[in-house]
DNA sequence: TGTACATCAGTGAACGCGCGTTCACTGATGTAC
DNA sequence: TGTACATCAGTGAACGCGCGTTCACTGATGTAC
């Protein structure tokens, strides 16, 4: 099963997430095509072990970032920074599980609710450490002039480090994190889909340029000379 | 020729764009699958002329954003806006073209420098955007605190309304065009491909709180409450 | 005005390919008495 | 200790499918003399 799943990476970083196949995987593991039903219900059942794989290696990178960041006294912004590096470099490492999950979604394929967990992982660690941005009293409890409350679903208030109080400080650090992540996934989405192709020589010092500037908007200040 | 490429919208429309088929195609038109060989010379040939096609519809909407906005008199904040809305609407009615230019590219397509010119227009319309906020004076001229100029490739510097002037002010509008493009891909993708699900019930309020912040950050002060 | 010829859009059969999935099976390994 | 049986990983042939592309062709339309 674990060689399974390894090979199934190693086909998707070769043939992409639209093109993984069953009859391929076998082949490589030396098996006949009809083995893998052993270990795998059918091929969509596959890419949704696959992308639950890939949001929580997403997930545990954001985590990550921010576990050694606060551990070397990093202010809130830089530790935004640090997820935003660890996503980016995971991605680059990654591209064909990442295109998988914040790619075009498979033709075809309904994500089933058992992804959702690991999705959320990320964005649990965007919203805490806008909220430690907020304690550490680096970041306005006040917000920009747009009604906030409304734009949040109301389940959504539990992810929040504040439990599901639906306050507005809870509201716009939710709202914040949108566009933390927006410009996240953005900024990796243009550097490995080649929107920057011809325009840069220097991606990894576009991606830090962009995901400061965007955080400024939300008021984190990252500073990027040393 | 042209039904083909109407057919081909249809087909792009119900199956996406990897599953672009020219036998699909083919029979939609009543035609036997040999035939479309009259007018394109493969499945490539024409997933380039429906990407041209694309990204001439997005320069087409950013510009006709840009004309509208400017003849109503708005400050270049909020033609920024227009145009963002404008290429939301356009991809929300047009969402497996979008996929097929800002998705995760089609696996074992090149796109030839054919692409090119059309994939600028876009980028034309943001920085041309910057240089008037700029000229209005209601955008700062000195930028933040990293090397604008070591991140764009000299010869991006002809999409500056300058021309190819390298100075430090045409390299910081080109810098904030990044930030500008990359807030506004992500905040479509994110709609798009599912990663707002559950979390807000106000997609287009979600969409322009959070163009609205990112643009803050280059320092773009859209106002969302009328 | 009429005939011969060229052009050209479209046909239909065929090629070789890879896919997901099913199904009856083999043969080794482990377990119970 | 030895035999009978169950388990289970993996086999291989087959199913029906759709794909891109090629090729020799047909038959209508237009053109030149």
């Amino acid at each position: 099963m674990a060689e399974l799943l390894a090979a199934a990476h190693a086909r998707l970083a070769t043939d992409g997430a639209g093109g993984l196949s069953l009859r391929a995987i076998a082949r490589d593991l030396g098996m006949a095509s009809s083995a893998v039903y052993r270990y795998v219900a059918s091929r969509d059942a596959l890419l949704t072990l696959l992308i639950i794989e890939g949001y929580d290696a997403v997930g545990a990178a954001a985590e990550n970032a921010v576990a050694t960041s606060t551990r070397a006294g990093e202010s809130a912004a830089n530790t935004w920074l640090a997820i935003a590096r660890a996503e980016r470099e995971w991605a680059v490492a990654n591209s064909h599980t990442y295109e998988l999950i914040y790619g075009t979604p498979v033709p075809g394929y309904q994500a089933p609710q058992d992804t959702v967990r690991a999705a959320t992982r990320i964005w649990l660690a965007i919203i805490d450490t806008l909220h430690r941005a907020l304690d550490s009293g680096t970041l306005a409890p006040t917000g920009p002039e747009f009604p906030t409350e409304r734009l949040i679903a109301p389940g959504v208030f539990e992810l929040s480090r504040l439990g599901d109080v639906q306050s507005h400080e809870s509201a716009l650090m939710i709202a914040r994190s949108f566009t933390l992540f927006t410009s996240l996934i953005g900024a990796i989405s243009a550097e490995l889909f080649g929107h920057y192709h011809g325009m840069t020589g220097d991606l990894p010092g576009v991606f830090d340029a962009t995901i400061a500037t965007a955080a400024a908007g939300v008021g984190l200040h990252i500073s990027l000379v040393p």
